[in-house]
DNA sequence: TTGTAAGCGTTATCAG
DNA sequence: CTGATAACGCTTACAA
């Protein structure tokens, strides 16, 4: 293995001289850097970056978190960290914490052994290890969220108004004439969940109807909406639109209304949450929430940089826009209701 | 931050026995070992990793690339890795090539910079970098691939008998009386896309159909599933069935085939490959290979760990099996075929 | 069973 | 602009 002592030795500079050439070229003078370069040519040099990082305290790693990496709605997010942190000229790893609180506390402690210089976490528990770093440090640990935002954390987020969805689909079923409404929900204790199902209730409570207003819990999954869904088409009044916090659990209630005879969207209107790309596709093309999912993965970078860079020393909370993208599944309540059912 | 030599202060003893007690403990007697375990509870001792690699010359990473990590049937394979690697103590590092070489030379190039231990790449291109490490290293370089095997690379891998698969699903179709099949292929250079066609062909020849069979490109993403249907929609004589070689494809292509006013499998039989989560939830289900494909990324794992730990010297390959999955979207051939088109 | 001491390969400080 | 030198924090012969 050649190190910078052998390229310093052929270059016949000293070793501080040759690590200049490479990290500060402009301190050198141009023959001494054309001297160390041809060396390092001829050795085929390489920088052993774990030496470096030894001396610089810096990893150039970044650490991120993720539920379910097979969720298309966080692969895309991954695709757009993966994306920035590189262009940035760090290296991503990725954990994929199955939602298993261990599994997020081990990804977190490699912050403590300096496998990483931050991390970006896009569940919506905080791991223990970082809530001490947290307290140490506030708004200067290295800790980024994607996608779950709460305030009372303290740590920076990039997101969007969960509340403000919640509250536009609600409004645009209204508007086409329904009033029995399901929601199909995510994990029932992360505040994107909470967020939506508040913003939701908030537009049912305007319309005085709370009360009709039906709950179903799900993870995500396509199979936790397909069973959602089940359990929503045996209840009376059967809802005539059910709102998926997922599009995987629409397209699995979509599977389910075939199962059940129920045509969509004469009989039932489904609307789905992320515009995976795959909601297009489905029959019928699913009506949905379009998160800007790479751009949150950006965004979540960028705040990272800002913190390790020593320019943010405050959490920042970072809203990103959502769109609301009406397609053939989401059409007007049926209005022989009654013969119907 | 609190060192080992902190550690050994504290606890009365030298850096030498307090590092003992963290990797060898057996070699240290129960009281001396009692004193310094009590120091590192006290100080909240945290061995910092990149020092340790230093002097061992091992990182405990293991880089993965990956055409696309928001392509469900990579995801799923990444999360096979993930779990043995975490498992064996390793973390991993992700790297989305997108398919552009520059950033799988890059990523391979992070194996010469000490970044990782070793490298398991899911593309069918071996990078430059890779190919100067294995002619120097051969079957002892810390590289392994995922599901495109070439014999001539000289590299481990795990992957399935794609010729097979290609074969069978063609006698299914011929089987069903289904004789102007075409197929949608994934990238050209890409053994996999090689393998599986040759294994069409073969069939087709067998049966000398040869000429009947079509063949139009495709990326493995679901437009580009779409765009070759509509293609091949425009032939005549229309093919009866479809072979995609992803089922993202052939997702595409159901979508398409409701466009043109198509229905599956009266008119046209689907047939797709992986059996990602989603293909028993569209409409109708999808028929199609099933590849282990957690196991295909666990596979790869065990057979880095093995050159990483000197017991494997030569490539190995290994083959996993798969699954012909008959579902909906494969019926027989149409009978009145003259009459319809 | 424990301690001494010599690195691992880089970067950073300071003098020249 | 360049060189000498001292770390960074850990591991591991080797000696005691």
């Amino acid at each position: 293995m050649t190190t910078l002592r052998d390229v310093a030795q052929v270059a016949g500079v000293s070793r501080a001289t040759a690590a200049r050439v490479l990290s500060a070229p402009e301190l050198v003078a141009d023959a001494t850097r054309a001297k160390v370069m041809q060396a390092v040519q001829e050795l085929g040099y390489i920088r052993n970056s774990v030496a470096a990082s030894l001396r610089t305290t810096r990893t150039g790693r970044i650490i991120v978190t993720v539920p379910d990496i097979s969720n298309p709605f966080f692969s895309r997010v991954i695709r757009g960290v993966e994306e920035a942190a590189q262009k940035a000229g760090y290296a991503v790893l990725l954990g994929d914490t199955r939602n298993e609180r261990e599994r997020e506390e081990q990804y977190a402690d490699m912050l403590n052994r300096r496998e990483a210089d931050g991390i970006i976490f896009l569940g919506h528990r905080l791991p223990t290890v970082l809530a001490t770093i947290l307290a140490r440090d506030g708004g200067r640990a290295p800790v980024v969220n994607g996608c779950e935002f709460t305030s009372t954390l303290g740590v920076s987020s990039a997101h969007i108004d969960n509340a403000g969805a919640g509250h536009e689909v609600m409004q645009a079923l209204y508007g086409l004439g329904h009033r029995d409404i399901a929601l199909i929900l995510g994990p029932a204790d992360s505040p994107l969940t909470r967020d939506r199902l508040a913003g939701a209730s908030r537009a049912a409570a305007a319309r005085g109807l709370a009360a009709n207003l039906i709950v179903e819990a799900g993870d995500f999954s396509i199979e936790s909406g397909r069973r959602a869904a089940m359990a929503l088409f045996a209840r009376s009044p059967r809802p005539t639109a059910i709102f998926c916090f997922s599009d995987e659990m629409a397209i699995g209630t979509l599977a389910a209304a075939r199962t059940a005879g129920l045509s969509c969207p004469a009989d039932l209107s489904v609307v789905g949450f992320d515009d995976i790309q795959m909601a297009r596709y489905v029959d019928p093309p699913l009506a949905t929430v379009r998160q800007p999912m790479a751009e949150i993965g950006r965004k979540t970078v960028e705040l990272l940089l800002g913190i390790l860079s020593g320019r943010q020393v405050q959490p920042v909370s970072a809203t990103l826009p959502y769109e609301l993208i009406p397609r053939e599944s989401l059409g007007a309540a049926p209005v022989n209701r009654l013969l119907r059912s």
